[in-house]
DNA sequence: AGATCTGATGACACGTCGTGTCGTCACTAT
DNA sequence: ATAGTGACGACACGACGTGTCATCAGATCT
């Protein structure tokens, strides 16, 4: 039998998911969550370089998606296909069935300024990866990088419209709408 | 004559800014910022919330920016037309003259995550404003929110080309070359 | 002119964050 | 058996950020 019990960095992330859900974010010490989770502080920051970085676990997995999208996207489409049947096929299943563990995720994040913010480097993030996608698909620097910026900003405003719903629509039908609206702003194709 | 010299959060930027250029931002402590400014540690937090605050004071002007540019936009001009008119003729002259110094701002920027991470933030709240306009100018609550998405995207992509650029080349020929690339990837129109 | 108010700053204590360092001990490989 | 390996505990410590009270120049009031 082992020292120790296992899933040490996934017992710190539900122990601060469930203290900040109860008490706010701002409110709970790291002491807190590593004594729920039956470890010590020291501990905590060897898994997380961040008290902020436990409620952002789910990252990793960002690469394989990004690597997903391309790898399904025959080299003929424009890049607003790439992002829209990309969206669709890969990203949006990913969202599905999880809705009310993200809202929970959600309101903690919204509810911190400096939650806030670490979301928004994961949309950095995001736009950083595609924009690498698109050059290696041949499009230029600065397309490159206003092509991802549309994809996050897609994505952001479709999933963020999803939670606020009461309806049970499915994501994908967000996106298209989200990809109509934005047809009317850039102006007519 | 006063008891301390005027201009205190003045005095603590510019420490700042010169500590943070000469040994980088994450090397310099408060007190060293504060010693150098003449001033104690608990005033710096008086005038800041946050070590990194201290390199956004600019941040101030924003919304009266803002508030001009929806104002110099007649009511029948496109949402496309607010943003490459507004980033031409209000946003653009602002950079205009301050490229020395707003490179060496955006070297410390760069070179460390926290503040990288608060220009994101910055780029969030010119977006919240953006979208505030637009739905003023009675744009839906989804195509508002697209609709200054975009503007900050291409101001902040913009810029940065504007600052790598070795040319003397003014701000506004490059958002309206950011805006020609925006369309080859949204499809012509 | 003298008393009073105001507001920016200093001084001090303190809790939390995040890191460096070393020791401990189950597990594994040779 | 013996020697790693790697995750964790224990401890110290510097830096961040806040609460609280005292101080004192300048403005306001009487």
């Amino acid at each position: 039998m082992s020292r120790w019990e296992p899933g040490a960095a996934d017992r710190l992330h539900t122990a601060a998911l469930e203290l900040a859900a109860e008490h706010g974010f701002a409110a709970i010490t790291v002491p807190q969550i590593t004594a729920r989770a039956g470890l010590t502080t020291r501990t905590f920051f060897r898994h997380f370089t961040d008290k902020r970085e436990v409620l952002f676990t789910g990252e990793t997995v960002l690469p394989a998606v990004m690597a997903e999208v391309f790898a399904g996207a025959p080299p003929e489409l424009t890049p607003m296909e790439v992002i829209t049947t990309g969206l669709r096929d890969v990203v949006a299943p990913r969202f599905e069935g999880r809705r009310e563990n993200l809202r929970l995720r959600r309101g903690i994040v919204q509810s911190d300024e400096g939650l806030r913010e670490r979301e928004l480097r994961k949309r950095s993030l995001i736009a950083e990866a595609g924009a690498a996608g698109f050059r290696d698909r041949g499009l230029s620097d600065l397309e490159a990088t206003l092509a991802a910026q549309l994809a996050a900003t897609i994505i952001d405003t479709a999933v963020s419209r999803w939670l606020d719903e009461d309806t049970e629509r499915p994501l994908a039908d967000i996106v298209l709408e989200t990809t109509v609206a934005l047809r009317s702003v850039t102006g007519r194709p």
